[in-house]
DNA sequence: AGCCAGGCCCATT
DNA sequence: AATGGGCATGGC
């Protein structure tokens, strides 16, 4: 449980909250770590997230929103519970065990994907920091993430100047899409997850895997499974089977974990790059 | 130095 | 519907 006061929550179960696995598991790029301290930015917000001994402080001037951004109501517990049942998501959930799926803000995760696309984690952040340091409204001490209506100035070559390489023709395509309302937000939110995903996949830069991220870390619909490069590589070390496409996999393990699909994903992608990170991938044993 | 990264677009089949 | 080549550019 938590305590909710003005300027802070203070978090006593630290066993279903690990900052670490929160913000490193590929969700989430806007963060600077020093110390026990990570400092985050979400949308227009800032907090400071603190590790102490036996707690966790949420230290922001914003709440409310953090306590649904980090979906505190939810009971993890449960989850980890039944998914622990899978011989395969067991030692995940053993490693990152203090992930939670945020709630973050839709159109920040429809830019942040579309630069994800084919792209390392270090540089996807670096160039997300530059646009919201070039487009974003200044808040004290840091920027906010740009509106549709900031970014809309932007063209290609500014996009290529963040870093984002040939996706800077897809990003001034959607964004101008969005802006101008040819591409509705408001409509998105109403379609079930299926609908949902076609429609996300008619936005330029926007494919299957995207569209599952949008869904998951943007919409807070967990009944999808992103495929990328790591989750593959997983697959394919569990199963050996090299002929499987990236949709054949996303379609069998949404068809596995249901509703629960989108924690699954997060476990076991955390649990996958850390071998990589620490170049010891014949650790993992079966 | 050279391979790879939270894949997508587009042309073929 | 499924497959394969091309792609910008920094990280490691």
């Amino acid at each position: 449980m938590y305590k909710k006061l003005k300027n802070k929550i203070i978090i006593n179960n630290t066993k279903d909250f690990c900052p670490t696995h929160i913000f490193e598991c590929g969700q989430f790029f806007r963060y600077k770590k020093s110390k026990n301290v990570f400092e985050i930015l979400s949308k227009n917000y800032q907090a400071k997230i603190i590790e102490q001994n036996d707690s966790i402080e949420i230290k922001s001037d914003n709440v409310d929103y953090f306590e649904e951004f980090f979906d505190l109501n939810t009971n993890y517990q449960l989850i980890k519970k039944s998914l622990n049942k899978d011989a395969i998501l067991k030692p995940a959930i053993e490693f990152g065990y203090g992930i939670r799926i945020l709630k973050q803000d839709l159109f920040e995760m429809i830019i942040s994907f579309i630069i994800s696309a084919n792209n390392n984690i270090k540089r996807i952040q670096n160039s997300i920091e530059y646009i919201c340091k070039t487009y974003g409204t200044k808040c004290n001490e840091f920027y906010a993430f740009p509106t549709s209506s900031q970014l809309v100035k932007a063209d290609e070559t500014s996009f290529k100047l963040a870093g984002t390489g040939y996706r800077a023709r897809y990003l001034v395509d959607t964004i101008s899409k969005i802006n101008s309302n040819e591409f509705d937000l408001q409509y998105l939110n109403t379609l079930p997850t299926n609908e949902a995903r076609k429609y996300l996949i008619t936005l330029s830069g926007v494919g299957p895997k995207v569209a599952d991220c949008i869904l998951l870390f943007g919409m807070h619909r967990l009944d999808v499974f992103p495929v990328d490069t790591w989750i593959e590589q997983s697959y394919k070390s569990y199963f050996s089977n090299d002929n499987i496409s990236r949709n054949s996999i996303s379609k069998l393990l949404c068809e596995k974990y249901k509703e629960l699909a989108g924690y699954a994903q997060q476990y076991l992608f955390y649990y996958q790059r850390s071998f990589i990170k620490k170049g010891t991938k014949d650790e993992k044993t079966k």
